[in-house]
DNA sequence: CCAAAGATCTACT
DNA sequence: GTAGATCTTTGGG
């Protein structure tokens, strides 16, 4: 499989531009030991958000611990805890010092099925579509976590995250509102391939 | 210091 | 369809 990283230039633009970029495409995952495989998926679901003025976002009130790494460089992993129990993936895009992001919400399973299943504990993945369809069982098929991922570059050919091109024809996209949000609610930033079984059901 | 909310998922009725 | 799990981050007193 030929590994076309995306280049850093990529990220450095507004998260909707971003996150309508990113589908269809690859997110690659190295193993960690010998007994994983590399996982792969097909980005078919994602969200936009901005900073200052997106009142969704972490980044709207200003720069904190948590979410430092939105306003570092693009094209880095940021990695948050949700509900006490599951990871969220975001890439931070934007120039230095401007806080956007996008959200990664669903992946269709490309290779590494079985470490995928073994990792989300299910017992077969007979049903491929429960393997990372969602942000939180996204994080966990691929083996992400704050304490390791977070600030990671996924445009560095080194670095076990990254995301890579793929000879793929993107079919129609849909835009509709974001999920699990109070705020902005109503704001259409959500894009997805349309017709993917892979698309979460929000 | 304490309280409350949160970019979710699973299990069970 | 509804509830429960589980804990970090943040903002207010």
């Amino acid at each position: 499989m030929p590994s076309r990283l995306l280049p850093p230039d990529f990220f450095i633009d507004a998260p909707d531009r971003v996150a309508r970029g990113l589908l269809g495409k690859l997110l690659v995952r190295k193993p960690d030991s010998p007994e994983d495989e590399t996982t792969v998926g097909r980005i078919v679901e994602v969200e936009a958000y901005f900073g200052v003025g997106d009142a969704a976002a972490h980044a709207c009130s200003g720069k904190t611990a948590r979410n430092a790494v939105l306003f570092g460089p693009p094209g880095r992993a940021y990695v948050y805890l949700i509900y006490g129990m599951h990871y969220c993936l975001n890439i931070s895009c934007e120039p230095e010092g401007i806080a956007g992001c996008v959200l990664l919400r669903a992946l269709e399973p490309i290779a590494g099925m079985a470490t995928m299943t073994r990792r989300r504990g299910l017992r077969n993945y007979a049903s491929p579509r429960l393997l990372a369809s969602g942000p939180g069982r996204l994080c966990q098929a691929m083996g992400i976590t704050r304490a390791d991922h977070n600030g990671l570059g996924v445009t560095d050919a080194a670095s076990v995250l990254t995301v890579v091109e793929d000879d793929y024809l993107l079919p129609q996209i849909d835009v509709t509102p974001r999920i699990g949000i109070q705020k902005a609610a109503e704001r259409l930033l959500r894009f997805s391939i349309q017709g993917s079984r892979f698309v979460s059901k929000g």
